[in-house]
DNA sequence: CTGAAAGCGCTTACAG
DNA sequence: CTGAAAGCGCTTACAG
């Protein structure tokens, strides 16, 4: 590979100059520009951008820690996230943080190591002191996305999920809905916490007991669902809707209700969260709580080009929150009605 | 940020020690090397990867181009490629294609700035003229996915998209279906090309004309199905089964068919192509080709994983095959025994 | 087992 | 407008 050596000596200037014309700094002759543009063309020169970043001390590029690979979740999260990051001329580091705080944490240090400019951080497993150390370790920038942090140590961005969830359970009960089961997740995480939370909040509220056979955990995925929902049926214990902790368990849900003859809505209302795009095309098409991600997403990223580019950025953070989405799936408690 | 002159001054040797023991390299005595953990413990000292890379002219990153973001599809790629780059200590840098040559191109060039020690290139617009002239220019190891690269001038590792398309058509066709409607996609890639030119193949085989009013492009998206089957549902004309390059598309064109009352798969039948997760379990159940995906990005990731470390690999290039997975949605033409 | 020195390919004051 | 020189934070022969 040439270097910038070899462009200088071939354009009979110096590095330094040379230097100028790439980064198009200072003033420089139109004569001695073209000279340097016409000896890059021909050696085919790139510069090194690992040199450029140890040199200049900016990597122009962003960390994305994230564990969530699957669905259009994540698939937005990144399509909006390498989208932002390609316009604003930065490259896109993808990290996973493997479900676990330890890899986390190893992954910020390795991100800090590669010198990013500013790190994106979808945690799921961090503690506020955890964010309190890693601050006091290093100075990179971190914006959270999926967490509140306190104190102000790092910008975040976060989705209300006890709202979401609410959204949803308050939605079966207003139709007329007792007996909910509900489909967790067994991962345990933030997210999760809150959204049981808010399951046992609104029911409580009223005053319905949950029964705890009717709450089986679930691993977000189709399959998972599927499995969940069959052991809810096992149970033999009535129940007129469930409520899954996302839209592929749901769906899952769904087509084990069918496959031993029970009619949604009908006789089981379902509801979900994430409002995946297949909801309004199954059929019945998924009642389910739609989050913002692509917005939760872009805010992340405008708060951390901004804090990669030292412009400075107010302290506030941002909680999002989602919309109800009625659909096919859930409908008026029959049973209720007699 | 501290670095090695902090950590070699606090341990007391020199920084050539201290970047032995860094990188367990050559004999160092016990003592020395607990003083050298010592003082990085203490300064929190983590090495700046650009600068070793500099150095030691190797990255220890793997660059990805793909322009597909959305789906299973992408999602697995991703998370697989995330994975094998983790367990192989390499990060991975991810670089937005654009589904455009000249931005595949640049996408390559900025990878090749960043010294990645090997780039794994998902295309969908190059050339073999430009592959060549690629070759030509970089000496950094590119494999090529999606696409089989000629005159062995890249390792490459792509699917029989001719061969899946057959099994879905073909499928259709032993059912007894004639009159196939047909949702292709509108970007112009050699992957719709070549699954066009097996529908045309099949049905020519069969000496079958294709009715081009049933022809209709899509956008890979389950809307896009949606709207493409009300394109071919308002020809008006009849058709008793619909082969939609994609599940998502499929998807889409089972909803339009319930709204208007059309029976899946007692009036018409539909197949896609994917497998993607929710094909079994959605009601009918979708019948599908499978596309290997997981297998085609381990190959590549072993490839490239080898070529990083110099580890000569043969040059065989490999043709992966999907299979047909029949399930409800697909039927035997009621019509046509009539 | 360890250190001094050169080098990786850039950028950036400092001079002129 | 341009160049010589120092420096970014590492690694790696070369000596000892």
């Amino acid at each position: 590979m040439p270097t910038i050596n070899d462009v200088s000596k071939l354009a009979g200037v110096s590095k330094a100059t040379v230097s100028r014309v790439i980064n198009n700094k200072g003033k420089i002759k139109e004569s001695t520009k073209t000279l340097v543009f016409e000896a890059m063309q021909t050696l085919n020169y790139q510069p090194n951008t690992l040199a450029q970043a140890l040199a200049s001390n900016t990597s122009h590029s962003i960390g994305l820690i994230t564990s969530i690979f699957d669905g259009n979740y994540f698939g937005v999260l990144l399509k909006e996230s390498a989208k932002l990051a390609d316009q604003a001329g930065k490259q896109l580091i993808v990290t996973d943080g493997h479900h676990d705080p330890q890899r986390e944490i190893e992954a910020i240090d390795s991100l800090v190591a590669r010198r990013c400019d500013v790190i994106l951080l979808y945690s799921r497993k961090l503690t506020q002191q955890d964010f309190k150390d890693i601050k006091a370790r290093t100075s990179t920038p971190i914006v959270v996305m999926n967490r509140e942090v306190k104190n102000n140590i790092y910008r975040s961005v976060w989705f209300d999920h006890f709202h979401a969830s609410s959204l949803a359970v308050n939605h079966l009960l207003e139709l007329g809905h007792r007996a909910i089961a509900c489909i967790t997740a067994s991962v345990s995480s933030r997210t999760v916490k809150l959204r049981y939370g808010a399951f046992q909040a609104c029911l409580a509220k009223q005053q319905i007991a949950i029964n705890q056979d009717l709450v089986v955990a679930g691993d977000y995925t189709i399959a998972g669902g599927y499995q969940a929902c069959k052991k809810i049926i096992a149970q033999k214990q009535p129940f007129t809707a469930i409520y899954a902790f996302n839209d592929d368990m749901a769906i899952g849900a769904i087509r084990a209700l069918h496959e031993i003859g029970i009619k949604v809505p009908e006789q089981v209302s379902v509801i979900g969260i994430d409002n995946e795009p297949f909801g309004s095309f199954v059929t019945p098409s998924l009642s389910s709580v739609e989050l913002p991600i692509k917005e939760i997403t872009n805010a992340a990223m405008k708060i951390a080009l901004d804090l990669a580019n030292g412009v400075p950025v107010s302290p506030i953070d941002t909680e999002f929150r989602g919309k109800l989405i009625k659909r096919e799936s859930t409908t008026i408690n029959h049973a209720s009605l007699l």
